[in-house]
DNA sequence: CATGAATGAGGCTTCATTCAT
DNA sequence: GATGAATGAAGCCTCATTCAT
């Protein structure tokens, strides 16, 4: 496959990171750090000293943290939306389309080489720990309107619509999808630091089958 | 109903904020000002001024705003295993304590009077927007040892417990639990502000309508 | 009348602003922006966004922005001394050359058509707001050297002359022409800022009668 | 005569300098700094180490330089105040007590034994070289609400009323003071680095010499 | 000649904490 | 026990300037 550059929405950035060595490095080395550390310990001196780069030249790209990490949360979702597009692709049943979105939401990230220098899977552990934070402050409608959940409200739609294929009468399809990935996120997090918030079962990716159990049996499918 | 006092695990502070008047006034400032500005804009430095005392006054209470964090999120979910005990206390059928017990962790919080001191509409608030950080950070480990998460994973065995009632075979009643609860939470949220994300229908409660038919079809109720 | 072009000392920029669009943007915007936010928050990245341009461009033309004001404080003072050319040319009388000449210090500027580019209203409140910064420095003698006072030393020493024309035994011409030359400027701050310390007139221009008072009062004429 | 403490508008400073050695120190030392640099380049980080302190200890008393100049300009003002108020006590003459003050304004100011951690020979300097930037800035009429011009008003208000009980009739009394009061002090930089503006008469001192002129022939006195 | 990229240095401000009373 | 004072460290951001194209 050809090499692919995600669009993101450039009002996020001052300047595109993929256009330069050092945007690759300030998102490469960013993702390492704020999942090593968590955003509030991120800052840029710990990232440019990391580089070996300056403060001053990761402003050039990005006002500061939380846009650099509203770029990183727009990416992944974009990511997805684009992985999704592959997976569905051709397939006719709309069950088995279904089936193939819960799956790519509830399952372990692996990385993915056509992006080299983003780690896929620390960058989703970034979302899930991160979110609520570009989600859930005093911005948020600000931000919104930014379009950086762009991607991820056209992500929830386009399950969505599968879902209404599927059962029409059905009343709750964005909140059915936009709760299982959350969900997805959180039940992976406590498998491994609080196991009684969840159910780890032998021999099963158990949040895999949860989930297709929970969607597929609410929507009477 | 005579005036009750949550026992919140001691080791989160170190002075009970019960004990006076200026610990009732941190506990109710703190709520204030976490809910106006999020946590990482919240200092105690802010916080000593909104209630004319000064930084070093709160340290004797609380090591560091974390603790005072954990603190608060411990409180809530005591009240709510509080609250909990009180809805289901004398029900018989399980299906009802269900039916209950999903209510209570889906609706809309509303003031509780018995503790005058603390707004519990703020605190879920807050509960919601910030447990993220307090759950998914490197410390968790160690937090979790600490006992703070107690209450909530009580709340959710408590939950679960109801569920396995109703069906022995169902194998995975917290994460099912632990879903609602934090789903439920973003729900509200994204009502307010990202309502392509969710689905607002008129005339009801749809958070509560969704999440009651998720748990009940689940678990093949 | 023809286009004119004002001699500036050239030693104060590295490439004369006249001399190209660039240049003459770099001076309309830069006497807009610093009549906006004032020198000490003025840069050269500010204005380089504003005229969609780089600092690195700018720095083709000055040296740094104190060198940019002294620019143009220089224009406006060459700019006065043409305009005094004018106004007294071929009128006889001494005292009505000097009365012009007063009027002309003290008046409420309006801006000249003969220099588009270049907004006199704005620069005088300039060269008000900030001749102090270029006086009062500690580089002032070093600058003085530079020639960059000139204009504002000849403008003064000629209305000086007129002075000693009329009265010859006065001893303090260039202090009295000084006083009012700053002190209009003032005052006109005052009747819009802070007018307790000024005198306003219904009617008339008090600045400028109060000043032609004290200068034909002073020197006995 | 007792020490005296001169009452500066609270609201200018978060802590009353004279309230603790630090304080007074701060105080000494930015007027020395302040002389020194100008205020573009004094900075807090500058005077800590000066003073063998921190930023974060100034901060405790000045929210910004900007504030600390306010300070200093009120002091300045209310310190003139109280020396007019000395001057003319008791003086029957309206002319003499006029005489006085103008000579109050125009004087090369003299340290004061009064108070000793204030050189009041460069703050004078101070006030004649920064005032306006005190003046003359976009946030000039917030500023003014604040009180910090009240000092100042006042004493050209209390010298304008003398004016007007010799001359009732002069129409620009406020006019008269405030010229020269700013005037003379420009006068005095100009006959130290731009002799050219102003003028330098051997065995006397011509500053005073000439505005005592203007103001007694301007009022008719 | 003009510009895009980069960056060392420093400004401003707050934080988190300790000490002395 | 509560508070006032102090401060070392760090965060966030901008500036002024240079270099390479």
């Amino acid at each position: 496959m050809p090499q692919v550059t995600l669009l993101v929405n450039d009002r996020i950035c001052l300047k595109d990171p993929e256009s330069s060595d050092l945007g690759k490095k300030i998102i490469e080395s960013s993702i390492d750090m704020i999942y090593e550390v968590g955003l509030e310990q991120f800052t840029f001196k710990k990232l440019a000293d990391a580089i070996n780069s300056t403060e001053a030249s990761i402003y050039r790209y990005f006002e500061n943290k939380h846009k650099l990490l509203l770029y990183l949360t727009s990416w992944y979702w974009s990511w997805m939306e684009y992985k999704l597009a592959f997976k569905i692709a051709n397939v006719e049943s709309a069950h088995e389309r279904l089936k193939r979105a819960v799956s790519l939401l509830t399952e372990q990230v692996v990385a993915d080489s056509d992006f080299s220098h983003i780690n896929e899977v620390k960058l989703h552990q970034i979302v899930i720990s991160e979110s609520a934070k570009a989600f859930f402050n005093k911005q948020v409608d600000e931000v919104n309107k930014s379009g950086v959940f762009a991607s991820y409200k056209s992500l929830v739609q386009k399950i969505s619509e599968i879902v209404e294929e599927i059962n029409p009468s059905f009343k709750y399809p964005h909140m059915l999808i936009s709760t299982i990935a959350e969900g997805a996120h959180h039940q992976r997090f406590f498998a491994e630091h609080l196991p009684r918030l969840t159910d780890v079962v032998d021999g099963e990716d158990a949040i895999q089958s949860f989930y297709q159990e929970v969607v597929f049996k609410t929507i009477n499918a």
